[in-house]
DNA sequence: CGAGGCCTTGACCCAGCTCAAATAAGGTGG
DNA sequence: CCACCTTATTTGAGCTGGGTCAAGGCCTCG
Protein backbone atom coordinates (compact mmCIF):
# COMPACT_ATOMS: atom_id res chain seq x y z
CA UNK A 1 0.00 0.00 0.00
CA UNK A 2 3.18 2.24 0.67
CA UNK A 3 4.82 3.85 -2.53
CA UNK A 4 7.82 5.39 -2.55
CA UNK A 5 8.23 8.09 -5.12
CA UNK A 6 11.20 10.07 -5.38
CA UNK A 7 10.66 13.45 -6.06
CA UNK A 8 12.00 16.73 -4.72
CA UNK A 9 12.15 16.07 -1.32
CA UNK A 10 13.86 18.89 0.01
CA UNK A 11 11.68 21.43 -1.53
CA UNK A 12 9.05 20.47 -0.06
CA UNK A 13 10.58 19.87 3.73
CA UNK A 14 11.82 23.95 3.03
CA UNK A 15 7.92 24.48 2.96
CA UNK A 16 6.96 22.97 6.20
CA UNK A 17 6.78 26.01 8.28
CA UNK A 18 8.40 23.74 11.35
CA UNK A 19 11.56 23.79 9.40
CA UNK A 20 11.82 27.56 8.17
CA UNK A 21 14.55 28.34 10.74
CA UNK A 22 17.00 25.44 8.65
CA UNK A 23 19.83 26.13 6.37
CA UNK A 24 19.97 24.93 2.88
CA UNK A 25 22.50 22.39 3.84
CA UNK A 26 20.27 20.93 6.65
CA UNK A 27 17.48 20.29 4.51
CA UNK A 28 19.44 18.78 1.61
CA UNK A 29 21.06 16.62 4.00
CA UNK A 30 17.72 15.60 5.76
CA UNK A 31 16.48 14.88 2.34
CA UNK A 32 18.65 12.36 1.58
CA UNK A 33 17.03 9.79 4.22
CA UNK A 34 13.63 11.22 3.83
CA UNK A 35 10.92 9.11 2.09
CA UNK A 36 7.39 10.42 0.57
CA UNK A 37 4.77 7.65 0.51
CA UNK A 38 1.51 7.91 -0.95
CA UNK A 39 -1.18 6.06 1.00
CA UNK A 40 -4.63 5.28 0.37
CA UNK A 41 -7.65 5.70 2.74
CA UNK A 42 -7.16 2.60 5.16
CA UNK A 43 -3.71 2.25 5.38
CA UNK A 44 -2.16 1.76 8.55
CA UNK A 45 1.22 3.50 9.02
CA UNK A 46 2.19 1.99 12.36
CA UNK A 47 -0.02 0.18 14.91
CA UNK A 48 -0.67 1.33 18.39
CA UNK A 49 2.58 0.12 20.75
CA UNK A 50 5.16 -0.42 17.97
CA UNK A 51 8.12 0.24 17.51
CA UNK A 52 8.79 2.94 15.64
CA UNK A 53 11.61 5.67 14.45
CA UNK A 54 10.27 8.00 12.62
CA UNK A 55 9.13 11.42 12.61
CA UNK A 56 5.98 12.14 9.98
CA UNK A 57 5.21 15.61 8.05
CA UNK A 58 1.47 14.91 6.49
CA UNK A 59 1.71 17.24 3.19
CA UNK A 60 -1.45 16.31 2.02
CA UNK A 61 -5.17 13.90 3.30
CA UNK A 62 -6.05 13.07 6.63
CA UNK A 63 -4.38 10.96 9.27
CA UNK A 64 -5.47 9.48 12.20
CA UNK A 65 -3.96 8.58 14.77
CA UNK A 66 -5.53 6.17 17.91
CA UNK A 67 -5.36 4.18 21.48
CA UNK A 68 -7.01 1.21 22.03
CA UNK A 69 -8.30 -1.01 24.80
CA UNK A 70 -7.29 -4.52 25.63
CA UNK A 71 -11.50 -4.76 24.71
CA UNK A 72 -10.92 -3.20 21.41
CA UNK A 73 -12.38 -0.11 21.92
CA UNK A 74 -10.71 2.88 20.19
CA UNK A 75 -9.83 6.46 21.46
CA UNK A 76 -9.26 8.80 18.53
CA UNK A 77 -6.13 11.45 19.97
CA UNK A 78 -5.99 13.51 17.11
CA UNK A 79 -6.72 13.95 13.53
CA UNK A 80 -4.18 15.27 11.50
CA UNK A 81 -3.93 16.69 8.11
CA UNK A 82 -1.65 18.98 6.13
CA UNK A 83 1.59 20.89 7.54
CA UNK A 84 0.91 18.55 10.90
CA UNK A 85 3.49 16.26 12.00
CA UNK A 86 3.37 12.90 14.52
CA UNK A 87 5.93 10.61 15.93
CA UNK A 88 7.94 13.01 17.80
CA UNK A 89 6.89 11.27 20.73
CA UNK A 90 9.76 9.31 20.37
CA UNK A 91 12.66 12.72 21.35
CA UNK A 92 11.30 11.62 25.10
CA UNK A 93 13.17 8.13 25.00
CA UNK A 94 10.24 6.26 24.47
CA UNK A 95 10.53 3.37 22.16
CA UNK A 96 7.21 2.43 20.97
CA UNK A 97 4.71 4.85 19.77
CA UNK A 98 1.81 4.97 22.54
CA UNK A 99 -0.91 5.26 19.35
CA UNK A 100 -1.40 4.03 16.09
CA UNK A 101 -1.49 5.84 13.07
CA UNK A 102 -4.52 5.40 10.14
CA UNK A 103 -5.00 6.87 7.06
CA UNK A 104 -8.40 7.76 6.68
CA UNK A 105 -8.45 9.89 3.62
CA UNK A 106 -5.86 9.43 0.41
CA UNK A 107 -2.65 10.96 2.12
CA UNK A 108 0.86 12.43 1.07
CA UNK A 109 3.15 11.99 4.02
CA UNK A 110 6.94 12.58 4.49
CA UNK A 111 8.97 10.18 6.91
CA UNK A 112 11.88 11.03 8.35
CA UNK A 113 14.24 9.06 10.91
CA UNK A 114 13.75 10.38 13.96
CA UNK A 115 17.63 10.80 15.04
CA UNK A 116 17.82 13.48 12.34
CA UNK A 117 15.50 15.76 14.37
CA UNK A 118 17.47 14.69 17.52
CA UNK A 119 20.35 15.94 16.46
CA UNK A 120 18.84 19.30 14.63
CA UNK A 121 17.56 20.22 17.84
CA UNK A 122 21.17 20.34 19.45
CA UNK A 123 22.87 21.94 16.66
CA UNK A 124 19.96 24.31 16.11
CA UNK A 125 18.60 26.02 18.97
CA UNK A 126 16.25 28.18 16.58
CA UNK A 127 14.86 25.00 15.89
CA UNK A 128 14.56 23.48 19.13
CA UNK A 129 12.49 26.63 20.16
CA UNK A 130 10.39 26.07 17.24
CA UNK A 131 9.22 22.78 18.10
CA UNK A 132 8.70 23.96 21.71
CA UNK A 133 6.41 26.05 20.45
CA UNK A 134 4.65 23.59 18.52
CA UNK A 135 4.74 20.85 21.22
CA UNK A 136 3.44 23.89 23.79
CA UNK A 137 0.34 24.81 21.45
CA UNK A 138 -0.47 21.18 20.94
CA UNK A 139 -0.38 20.59 24.54
CA UNK A 140 -2.36 23.42 24.92
CA UNK A 141 -4.72 21.85 22.15
CA UNK A 142 -5.37 18.53 24.43
CA UNK A 143 -6.42 20.36 27.42
CA UNK A 144 -9.42 22.30 25.28
CA UNK A 145 -10.11 18.47 23.94
CA UNK A 146 -10.50 17.95 27.64
CA UNK A 147 -12.27 21.12 28.53
CA UNK A 148 -14.87 20.48 25.42
CA UNK A 149 -15.35 16.87 26.88
CA UNK A 150 -16.38 17.42 30.08
CA UNK A 151 -18.35 20.74 29.26
CA UNK A 152 -20.21 20.66 26.20
CA UNK A 153 -22.78 18.34 24.95
CA UNK A 154 -22.76 16.46 22.01
CA UNK A 155 -24.32 19.31 19.48
CA UNK A 156 -21.97 22.06 21.03
CA UNK A 157 -19.09 19.63 20.45
CA UNK A 158 -20.23 19.44 16.76
CA UNK A 159 -20.98 22.70 16.51
CA UNK A 160 -17.15 23.06 17.86
CA UNK A 161 -16.22 21.12 15.01
CA UNK A 162 -17.96 22.87 12.39
CA UNK A 163 -17.00 26.05 13.49
CA UNK A 164 -13.28 25.34 13.19
CA UNK A 165 -13.79 24.01 9.55
CA UNK A 166 -15.27 27.50 8.68
CA UNK A 167 -12.84 29.59 10.23
CA UNK A 168 -11.42 30.79 7.11
CA UNK A 169 -14.45 31.61 5.57
CA UNK A 170 -16.35 33.15 8.18
CA UNK A 171 -17.55 36.03 6.42
CA UNK A 172 -20.97 36.26 4.31
CA UNK A 173 -24.27 34.97 5.96
CA UNK A 174 -23.68 31.66 4.85
CA UNK A 175 -21.39 29.30 4.49
CA UNK A 176 -21.16 26.19 2.83
CA UNK A 177 -18.76 23.87 4.15
CA UNK A 178 -17.51 20.03 3.07
CA UNK A 179 -17.00 17.66 6.17
CA UNK A 180 -13.31 16.42 5.77
CA UNK A 181 -13.97 12.35 6.39
CA UNK A 182 -16.45 10.12 7.61
CA UNK A 183 -19.04 11.07 9.65
CA UNK A 184 -18.12 8.13 11.88
CA UNK A 185 -14.68 9.50 12.49
CA UNK A 186 -16.01 12.51 13.12
CA UNK A 187 -17.98 11.18 15.71
CA UNK A 188 -15.51 8.80 16.94
CA UNK A 189 -13.31 11.84 17.25
CA UNK A 190 -15.54 14.05 19.19
CA UNK A 191 -15.79 11.56 21.59
CA UNK A 192 -19.39 9.86 21.09
CA UNK A 193 -20.93 7.02 19.14
CA UNK A 194 -21.80 7.46 15.78
CA UNK A 195 -25.80 7.34 16.18
CA UNK A 196 -25.45 9.86 18.57
CA UNK A 197 -23.82 11.57 16.02
CA UNK A 198 -26.23 11.79 13.94
CA UNK A 199 -29.09 12.72 16.38
CA UNK A 200 -27.07 15.15 17.65
CA UNK A 201 -26.56 17.00 14.00
CA UNK A 202 -30.24 16.52 13.58
CA UNK A 203 -30.79 18.68 16.35
CA UNK A 204 -28.49 21.21 15.33
CA UNK A 205 -30.63 20.99 12.02
CA UNK A 206 -33.75 22.34 14.25
CA UNK A 207 -32.24 24.07 16.97
CA UNK A 208 -29.97 26.43 14.94
CA UNK A 209 -30.34 25.78 11.56
CA UNK A 210 -28.26 24.24 9.04
CA UNK A 211 -28.65 21.77 6.40
CA UNK A 212 -27.14 18.96 6.00
CA UNK A 213 -26.82 16.92 2.76
CA UNK A 214 -24.19 14.38 1.98
CA UNK A 215 -20.82 15.31 3.52
CA UNK A 216 -22.16 19.23 2.81
CA UNK A 217 -23.10 21.10 5.49
CA UNK A 218 -24.43 24.55 5.11
CA UNK A 219 -24.58 27.23 7.75
CA UNK A 220 -27.49 29.54 7.83
CA UNK A 221 -26.43 31.27 10.78
CA UNK A 222 -22.98 31.77 11.33
CA UNK A 223 -24.12 33.68 14.88
CA UNK A 224 -26.20 31.57 16.10
CA UNK A 225 -24.46 28.69 15.90
CA UNK A 226 -21.79 30.70 17.90
CA UNK A 227 -23.85 31.25 20.28
CA UNK A 228 -25.40 27.67 20.58
CA UNK A 229 -21.47 26.10 20.83
CA UNK A 230 -19.46 28.60 22.54
CA UNK A 231 -21.88 29.27 25.51
CA UNK A 232 -20.31 26.33 27.23
CA UNK A 233 -16.73 26.77 26.45
CA UNK A 234 -13.75 28.27 28.19
CA UNK A 235 -12.90 30.55 24.88
CA UNK A 236 -15.33 32.10 22.08
CA UNK A 237 -15.50 32.16 18.57
CA UNK A 238 -13.09 32.50 16.67
CA UNK A 239 -11.36 30.73 19.23
CA UNK A 240 -7.10 30.16 19.22
CA UNK A 241 -7.78 27.08 17.52
CA UNK B 1 -1.22 35.68 51.04
CA UNK B 2 1.81 35.34 48.99
CA UNK B 3 5.30 35.66 50.63
CA UNK B 4 8.44 36.37 49.54
CA UNK B 5 11.39 34.87 51.13
CA UNK B 6 15.01 34.85 50.00
CA UNK B 7 17.28 31.37 51.34
CA UNK B 8 19.44 29.32 49.28
CA UNK B 9 17.21 29.73 45.81
CA UNK B 10 19.95 28.42 43.57
CA UNK B 11 20.86 25.17 45.22
CA UNK B 12 17.04 24.46 44.67
CA UNK B 13 16.70 25.41 41.65
CA UNK B 14 19.69 22.96 40.68
CA UNK B 15 17.96 20.07 42.33
CA UNK B 16 15.09 20.38 39.47
CA UNK B 17 15.77 17.72 36.90
CA UNK B 18 14.55 19.86 34.26
CA UNK B 19 17.45 21.97 35.16
CA UNK B 20 20.36 19.49 35.60
CA UNK B 21 21.94 20.66 32.10
CA UNK B 22 22.63 24.33 33.52
CA UNK B 23 25.03 25.74 34.61
CA UNK B 24 26.60 26.81 37.87
CA UNK B 25 26.86 30.72 36.46
CA UNK B 26 23.30 30.27 34.55
CA UNK B 27 21.76 28.70 37.75
CA UNK B 28 23.31 31.35 39.77
CA UNK B 29 22.06 34.40 37.27
CA UNK B 30 18.65 32.75 37.22
CA UNK B 31 18.49 32.85 41.05
CA UNK B 32 18.68 36.76 40.79
CA UNK B 33 15.55 36.65 38.95
CA UNK B 34 13.75 34.19 40.75
CA UNK B 35 11.44 34.28 43.71
CA UNK B 36 10.04 31.80 45.70
CA UNK B 37 6.26 31.85 47.01
CA UNK B 38 5.25 30.21 49.91
CA UNK B 39 1.45 29.53 49.23
CA UNK B 40 -1.33 28.94 51.29
CA UNK B 41 -3.98 26.60 50.20
CA UNK B 42 -6.89 28.46 48.25
CA UNK B 43 -4.25 31.05 46.92
CA UNK B 44 -5.15 31.88 43.21
CA UNK B 45 -1.72 32.09 41.98
CA UNK B 46 -3.30 33.63 38.62
CA UNK B 47 -6.68 33.52 37.17
CA UNK B 48 -8.08 32.01 33.64
CA UNK B 49 -6.90 34.63 30.67
CA UNK B 50 -5.30 36.61 32.40
CA UNK B 51 -1.61 38.00 31.29
CA UNK B 52 1.54 36.42 33.06
CA UNK B 53 5.01 36.12 32.07
CA UNK B 54 6.00 34.03 34.81
CA UNK B 55 7.33 30.37 34.88
CA UNK B 56 6.57 28.16 37.81
CA UNK B 57 8.18 25.45 39.70
CA UNK B 58 6.37 23.54 42.47
CA UNK B 59 8.35 22.58 45.49
CA UNK B 60 5.96 20.92 47.12
CA UNK B 61 2.49 21.08 47.91
CA UNK B 62 -0.34 20.44 45.07
CA UNK B 63 -1.02 23.33 42.37
CA UNK B 64 -4.34 22.67 40.43
CA UNK B 65 -4.47 23.98 36.68
CA UNK B 66 -8.23 24.79 35.38
CA UNK B 67 -10.06 26.54 32.93
CA UNK B 68 -13.68 27.64 33.01
CA UNK B 69 -16.27 28.26 31.15
CA UNK B 70 -18.76 31.48 30.85
CA UNK B 71 -21.84 29.64 33.00
CA UNK B 72 -18.83 28.68 35.64
CA UNK B 73 -18.68 25.56 35.17
CA UNK B 74 -14.75 24.37 35.48
CA UNK B 75 -12.80 21.94 34.06
CA UNK B 76 -9.50 20.92 36.24
CA UNK B 77 -6.81 20.50 33.18
CA UNK B 78 -4.15 19.10 35.27
CA UNK B 79 -3.12 18.97 39.23
CA UNK B 80 0.83 19.58 39.64
CA UNK B 81 3.50 18.72 42.69
CA UNK B 82 6.88 18.27 43.40
CA UNK B 83 9.13 18.74 40.28
CA UNK B 84 6.54 19.87 38.33
CA UNK B 85 6.32 23.21 36.66
CA UNK B 86 3.89 25.31 34.82
CA UNK B 87 3.35 28.07 32.39
CA UNK B 88 5.78 27.40 30.05
CA UNK B 89 2.53 28.13 27.47
CA UNK B 90 4.12 31.40 26.96
CA UNK B 91 6.73 30.59 24.85
CA UNK B 92 4.59 29.95 22.27
CA UNK B 93 3.83 33.66 21.81
CA UNK B 94 0.46 34.05 24.12
CA UNK B 95 0.51 36.28 26.31
CA UNK B 96 -2.19 35.05 28.57
CA UNK B 97 -2.24 31.76 30.12
CA UNK B 98 -5.40 29.69 28.43
CA UNK B 99 -5.73 27.96 32.09
CA UNK B 100 -6.20 29.41 35.87
CA UNK B 101 -3.45 28.30 38.65
CA UNK B 102 -5.11 27.90 42.17
CA UNK B 103 -3.10 26.44 45.69
CA UNK B 104 -4.86 23.33 46.68
CA UNK B 105 -2.68 22.19 49.18
CA UNK B 106 -0.01 24.69 51.01
CA UNK B 107 2.86 24.96 48.75
CA UNK B 108 6.16 26.46 48.35
CA UNK B 109 6.49 27.42 44.42
CA UNK B 110 9.32 29.25 42.81
CA UNK B 111 8.69 31.44 39.84
CA UNK B 112 10.78 32.55 37.45
CA UNK B 113 10.59 35.23 35.18
CA UNK B 114 9.93 33.50 31.07
CA UNK B 115 12.40 35.39 29.20
CA UNK B 116 15.27 33.42 31.03
CA UNK B 117 13.62 29.95 29.77
CA UNK B 118 13.72 31.75 25.97
CA UNK B 119 17.13 32.75 26.34
CA UNK B 120 18.31 29.72 28.16
CA UNK B 121 16.88 27.07 24.94
CA UNK B 122 18.72 29.42 22.46
CA UNK B 123 21.45 29.04 24.58
CA UNK B 124 21.73 25.91 25.77
CA UNK B 125 20.26 23.31 23.39
CA UNK B 126 20.88 20.47 26.00
CA UNK B 127 18.43 22.50 28.11
CA UNK B 128 16.12 22.55 25.07
CA UNK B 129 16.31 19.11 24.35
CA UNK B 130 15.22 18.52 28.11
CA UNK B 131 12.00 20.98 27.87
CA UNK B 132 11.20 19.30 24.72
CA UNK B 133 11.33 15.75 26.08
CA UNK B 134 9.10 16.94 28.94
CA UNK B 135 6.58 18.44 26.82
CA UNK B 136 6.52 15.39 24.98
CA UNK B 137 5.72 13.19 28.07
CA UNK B 138 3.27 15.88 28.96
CA UNK B 139 1.62 15.68 25.82
CA UNK B 140 1.57 12.01 26.22
CA UNK B 141 -0.38 11.84 29.41
CA UNK B 142 -2.80 14.48 28.16
CA UNK B 143 -3.54 11.96 25.42
CA UNK B 144 -3.61 9.04 27.86
CA UNK B 145 -6.50 11.32 29.98
CA UNK B 146 -8.49 11.36 26.65
CA UNK B 147 -8.43 7.77 26.09
CA UNK B 148 -9.37 7.44 30.36
CA UNK B 149 -12.57 9.57 29.84
CA UNK B 150 -13.56 8.36 26.56
CA UNK B 151 -13.16 4.10 27.53
CA UNK B 152 -13.25 4.22 31.56
CA UNK B 153 -16.30 4.36 34.37
CA UNK B 154 -15.76 6.27 36.69
CA UNK B 155 -14.92 3.46 39.01
CA UNK B 156 -12.24 2.56 36.98
CA UNK B 157 -10.92 5.90 36.71
CA UNK B 158 -10.82 6.33 40.37
CA UNK B 159 -8.77 2.85 40.56
CA UNK B 160 -6.67 4.47 37.81
CA UNK B 161 -5.85 7.25 40.32
CA UNK B 162 -4.91 5.21 43.25
CA UNK B 163 -3.30 3.03 41.37
CA UNK B 164 -0.81 6.05 40.32
CA UNK B 165 -0.15 6.94 44.24
CA UNK B 166 0.56 3.28 45.18
CA UNK B 167 2.81 2.86 42.02
CA UNK B 168 6.42 3.82 44.38
CA UNK B 169 5.13 1.31 47.22
CA UNK B 170 3.70 -1.56 44.91
CA UNK B 171 5.16 -4.49 47.32
CA UNK B 172 3.47 -6.10 50.25
CA UNK B 173 -0.31 -7.19 49.50
CA UNK B 174 -1.87 -3.97 51.81
CA UNK B 175 -0.90 -0.86 50.67
CA UNK B 176 -1.95 1.82 52.86
CA UNK B 177 -2.30 5.53 50.93
CA UNK B 178 -3.44 9.12 51.43
CA UNK B 179 -5.42 10.75 48.76
CA UNK B 180 -3.50 13.56 48.52
CA UNK B 181 -6.34 16.76 48.17
CA UNK B 182 -9.96 17.19 48.58
CA UNK B 183 -11.93 14.53 47.20
CA UNK B 184 -14.25 16.91 45.42
CA UNK B 185 -11.38 17.91 43.73
CA UNK B 186 -10.20 14.55 42.67
CA UNK B 187 -13.59 13.95 41.54
CA UNK B 188 -13.32 16.97 39.37
CA UNK B 189 -9.69 15.87 38.38
CA UNK B 190 -11.32 12.68 37.08
CA UNK B 191 -13.97 14.61 35.29
CA UNK B 192 -17.13 13.47 37.49
CA UNK B 193 -19.28 14.87 40.29
CA UNK B 194 -18.41 14.48 43.80
CA UNK B 195 -21.24 12.69 44.15
CA UNK B 196 -20.45 10.22 41.86
CA UNK B 197 -17.21 9.93 43.23
CA UNK B 198 -18.58 9.23 46.39
CA UNK B 199 -20.74 6.36 45.21
CA UNK B 200 -17.70 4.99 42.44
CA UNK B 201 -15.55 4.71 45.70
CA UNK B 202 -18.39 2.54 47.94
CA UNK B 203 -18.90 0.41 44.47
CA UNK B 204 -14.72 -0.14 44.77
CA UNK B 205 -15.49 -0.91 48.34
CA UNK B 206 -17.54 -3.76 47.98
CA UNK B 207 -16.41 -4.94 44.44
CA UNK B 208 -12.62 -4.99 44.91
CA UNK B 209 -12.35 -4.66 48.48
CA UNK B 210 -10.60 -1.71 49.91
CA UNK B 211 -11.02 0.35 52.73
CA UNK B 212 -11.51 3.71 53.28
CA UNK B 213 -11.58 6.04 56.22
CA UNK B 214 -11.64 9.98 55.95
CA UNK B 215 -8.54 10.50 53.30
CA UNK B 216 -6.90 7.02 54.05
CA UNK B 217 -7.63 4.29 51.23
CA UNK B 218 -6.67 0.87 52.10
CA UNK B 219 -6.08 -1.22 49.09
CA UNK B 220 -6.07 -5.21 50.27
CA UNK B 221 -5.44 -6.95 47.38
CA UNK B 222 -3.78 -4.90 44.37
CA UNK B 223 -4.19 -7.35 41.75
CA UNK B 224 -7.77 -7.84 42.06
CA UNK B 225 -8.05 -3.51 41.97
CA UNK B 226 -5.54 -4.01 38.26
CA UNK B 227 -7.73 -6.07 36.46
CA UNK B 228 -10.70 -3.95 37.09
CA UNK B 229 -9.42 -0.76 36.41
CA UNK B 230 -7.30 -1.82 33.68
CA UNK B 231 -9.18 -3.77 31.62
CA UNK B 232 -10.92 -0.49 30.11
CA UNK B 233 -7.44 1.19 29.01
CA UNK B 234 -5.11 0.68 26.20
CA UNK B 235 -1.70 0.51 28.72
CA UNK B 236 -1.51 -1.94 31.78
CA UNK B 237 -0.46 -1.69 35.24
CA UNK B 238 2.18 -0.10 36.14
CA UNK B 239 1.34 2.03 33.10
CA UNK B 240 3.91 4.28 31.80
CA UNK B 241 3.02 7.61 34.62
C1' DC C 1 -27.87 -5.24 -10.55
C1' DG C 2 -26.15 -6.97 -6.12
C1' DA C 3 -23.00 -6.76 -1.99
C1' DG C 4 -20.99 -4.35 1.46
C1' DG C 5 -20.18 -0.01 3.78
C1' DC C 6 -22.01 3.92 5.80
C1' DC C 7 -25.58 6.41 7.91
C1' DT C 8 -30.06 7.03 10.10
C1' DT C 9 -33.94 5.74 13.09
C1' DG C 10 -36.56 3.50 16.62
C1' DA C 11 -36.93 1.37 21.16
C1' DC C 12 -34.98 0.77 25.33
C1' DC C 13 -31.37 1.03 29.00
C1' DC C 14 -28.12 2.80 32.29
C1' DA C 15 -24.13 5.53 34.12
C1' DG C 16 -23.73 9.61 35.82
C1' DC C 17 -26.06 14.13 36.76
C1' DT C 18 -29.28 17.09 39.52
C1' DC C 19 -31.68 18.45 43.53
C1' DA C 20 -32.30 18.07 48.30
C1' DA C 21 -31.23 16.72 52.80
C1' DA C 22 -28.63 14.45 56.35
C1' DT C 23 -23.89 13.74 58.28
C1' DA C 24 -19.16 14.27 59.09
C1' DA C 25 -14.97 17.01 59.55
C1' DG C 26 -12.35 21.05 60.23
C1' DG C 27 -11.44 25.52 62.13
C1' DT C 28 -12.30 29.40 65.31
C1' DG C 29 -13.09 32.09 69.34
C1' DG C 30 -13.87 31.87 74.11
C1' DC D 1 -11.07 21.74 75.55
C1' DC D 2 -15.76 22.88 74.07
C1' DA D 3 -19.60 24.94 71.44
C1' DC D 4 -20.47 26.72 67.09
C1' DC D 5 -20.13 27.67 62.36
C1' DT D 6 -18.57 26.49 57.79
C1' DT D 7 -17.30 23.48 54.39
C1' DA D 8 -16.80 18.74 52.70
C1' DT D 9 -18.86 14.27 52.00
C1' DT D 10 -22.42 10.97 51.78
C1' DT D 11 -27.06 9.33 50.64
C1' DG D 12 -31.58 9.15 48.61
C1' DA D 13 -34.73 9.84 44.67
C1' DG D 14 -35.57 10.77 40.26
C1' DC D 15 -34.07 12.37 35.50
C1' DT D 16 -31.67 12.31 31.14
C1' DG D 17 -27.93 12.40 27.70
C1' DG D 18 -25.88 9.34 25.39
C1' DG D 19 -25.03 4.34 24.78
C1' DT D 20 -26.78 -0.33 23.00
C1' DC D 21 -29.12 -3.33 19.91
C1' DA D 22 -31.47 -4.07 15.87
C1' DA D 23 -33.67 -2.85 11.56
C1' DG D 24 -33.88 -0.34 7.40
C1' DG D 25 -32.29 3.13 3.90
C1' DC D 26 -28.81 4.86 0.82
C1' DC D 27 -24.80 5.19 -1.87
C1' DT D 28 -20.67 3.25 -4.13
C1' DC D 29 -18.28 0.15 -6.68
C1' DG D 30 -17.47 -4.13 -8.95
Amino acid sequence: MILKIKEDLKSYLSSVPLFSSLKETTLAGMAQYASALVTPKGTTLFAPDSANDKFYIVQSGWIKLYRETLSGEEAIVDILTSGNFFGEIGLAGTETMPYGAEVIEDAHIMALPRFLLAEEVMRNSLFGLAMLQSLTRQKMHRDMEIEHRTVQTAPQRIGCFLLKLCKANSEGKETVLHLPYEKSVIASRLGMKSETFSRALNQLRTDVGITVKGSTVTIHDLKKLVDFTCSACSSSFPCAD
